[in-house]
RNA sequence: GGGGCUGUGGUGUAGCUUGGCUAUCAUUGGAGGUUUGGGACCUCUAGACCCCGGUUCGAAUCCGGGCAGCCCCA
């Protein structure tokens, strides 16, 4: 059909464009929406929406959220999955938003090698050995024969300070601040799920070198404020904020400090890591710089990332039995126009309802004048594709100079006088991202249980709860807890009141003096 | 790391136990018509046995291996 309607769906034409009359038959060749317009679906595959509900089989439910509003698919290749344009359009809405902080913050963005020398992994051993298991190995027995083989980076740390070595000559050029966007490929082997876990991903990671341990320190803490608001004033995802156990901090780093969420399952996800290096990296990749006295020094190092499981956080956070939920401030289209079309009013109904799609034109709505589908087959539609606001607007609303506004997060219908209708969406928009985070909050809230003893802490995990308790801070114990009950610990939290044991606490798995006090939870 | 379940048109399925003619049904796609306030209806049409090997006159069906998906345990 033609191209021309192609503009319809996120740029509506101007009425005027539409005043010329045609017969029906000639409107449709004309007029009706091409397949693969930006923001209308073509549906080509099954449109039966989501058959099972998301508190029975959780698993099931998000694999059919997933692959049937078209944000991800499964490739051939176990644990790849293909991003759809609906997914990428979320992850490029939280691209634009971590690039403005990024600028904000003076941190620049660069590119490096897929491929990573083998003995560079080897420089810092600690690191090494933690990705030892997931990395993928690219050997060319033909041409390669008897050649260094090359690791396809799982984190770019060795490959960049290779760099850095060479760049960092002295206080003057530090600090050294660059992000890179990226994909890295960890080869997992079980449980692979879309966004959650899967071979390969994108994210970002950010890579940066001080001259002291303060400045460095100051600026890991500062992303993570960052992923704090990209998850919950983005994302409207709630998460709380602490430092890894030294069993599940980064490979390579003296601390790593996290946002961690739980998920409706009761699984908790961690959501971004920012890792203080210190100097072990800068010893091993030999980044050193001459101080301002004239000493030559090594600098102070740290890392940060997030991963396009984010968008695996705001499916499962958000979603319902109907399918996506999206949040508002990072849905592509924020809006869905849905006129209701009867054959005798049609040119009327579908010229206002592009005149609404132009009104609220800064929210990018969908414009469906298609009359191939009937309302009733949109409505399910954008509902499935997790649309945040629904306009409707038929021949009784033409009569009333009102839109009806429907919200996807609670259904609520509203009318609204015609004028009052831009005013009323961008209110709803923020309504909208508000009621998201609270729900989550309230729910996450309620699923975390304080325990002192261990056959407390093994019924609450079973529940599916998240665990407050005191451990002991031995990485032997730790391990043994998650022999037990597959649970881990998340984090410490930054708040020293929480994280500080109550005098004489005693550990909850071994009975030895409680050292601090951690979140423990299955996890993705 | 261990165990289990599953794989048939784009999607969901019947058939498989007990091998046999043109592989069932619905939906989706295409054409046409009639419709349109919560997944409309009619007519015509297109489209499939995961891959490799074995048993057999004959395999979607039985056997072995592989690949992929899902679940449970650790």
């Amino acid at each position: 059909m033609a191209a021309k309607d192609k503009h319809k769906a996120e740029h509506p034409a101007p009425k005027a464009e539409h005043s010329g009359q045609h017969t029906p038959k000639a409107q449709k060749t004309d007029h009706g929406t091409p397949k693969n317009a930006p923001g209308v679906p073509n549906p080509v595959e099954d449109t039966k929406g989501v058959t099972v509900k998301k508190a029975e089989d959780m698993p099931e439910w998000y694999s059919q959220v997933c692959v049937k509003a078209r944000v991800a698919d499964y490739s051939p290749i176990k644990g790849c999955m293909v991003i759809r344009p609906l997914g990428f359009a979320l992850w490029q809405a939280i691209q634009d938003e971590f690039n403005r902080m990024l600028k904000e913050d003076g941190v620049e963005n660069a590119y490096f090698p897929l491929f990573i020398p083998e003995s560079f992994f080897q420089r810092e051993a600690e690191h090494a050995e933690g990705f030892k298991p997931e990395v993928a190995w690219v050997q060319n027995k033909d041409d390669d024969a008897g050649k260094e083989r090359f690791a396809i980076r799982p984190t770019s740390e060795t490959i960049m300070y290779d760099s850095y070595g060479r760049w960092v000559r002295s206080w003057r050029d530090l600090p050294l601040r660059i992000n890179q966007w990226a994909n890295v490929v960890r080869w997992e082997v079980k449980d692979v799920k879309l966004f959650l876990r899967s071979r390969e991903f994108l994210w970002q990671e950010g890579h940066c070198v001080y001259e002291t341990a303060e400045a460095c320190h100051e600026e890991t803490m500062h992303y993570l404020e960052r992923y704090r608001q990209i998850a919950e004033d983005l994302l409207a995802v709630p998460v709380f904020l602490g430092k890894k156990t030294a069993r599940e901090k980064f490979a390579g780093a003296i601390s790593t400090y996290s946002i961690e969420s739980l998920m409706p399952d009761g699984k908790a996800l961690q959501m971004g890591t920012s890792h203080d290096l210190s100097q072990g990296f800068a010893k091993a990749f030999n980044i050193s710089f001459q101080g301002r006295d004239g000493e030559q020094r090594l600098p102070w190092q740290n890392s940060w990332g997030f991963s396009t499981r984010l968008i695996g956080a705001l499916i499962l956070a958000h979603g319902d039995d109907k399918g996506l939920v999206l949040p508002p401030r990072v849905a592509p289209n924020k809006v869905a126009v849905v006129p209701i079309i009867f054959e005798k009013e049609k040119e009327m109904i579908v010229a206002k309802a592009e005149e609404v799609g132009l009104m609220l034109n800064e929210f990018r709505p969908i414009v469906d004048t298609r009359d191939e589908y009937t309302s009733g087959w949109k409505f399910n539609e954008y509902e499935l594709r997790g649309v945040p606001l629904r306009v409707e607007i038929g021949p009784r609303d033409i009569a009333k100079d009102q839109v009806v506004l429907v919200r996807r997060d609670t259904g609520a219908k509203e009318i609204v006088p015609f004028l009052k209708a831009r005013d009323r969406v961008a209110e709803l928009l923020e309504e909208l991202h508000e009621n998201l985070f609270q729900n989550a909050k309230r729910r996450i809230e309620a699923s975390i249980v304080a325990v002192e003893d261990f056959a407390a802490f093994e019924r609450a995990i079973e529940s599916k709860k998240m665990v407050f308790a005191s451990h002991c801070g031995e990485d032997d114990c730790e391990f043994v807890i998650k022999e037990k009950t597959a649970a881990t610990a998340r984090c410490i939290p930054f708040d020293e009141e929480k994280a500080t044991p109550k005098k004489g606490a005693t550990c909850v798995h071994c009975g030895e003096p409680a050292k601090y006090n951690a979140y423990f939870a299955r996890a993705y």
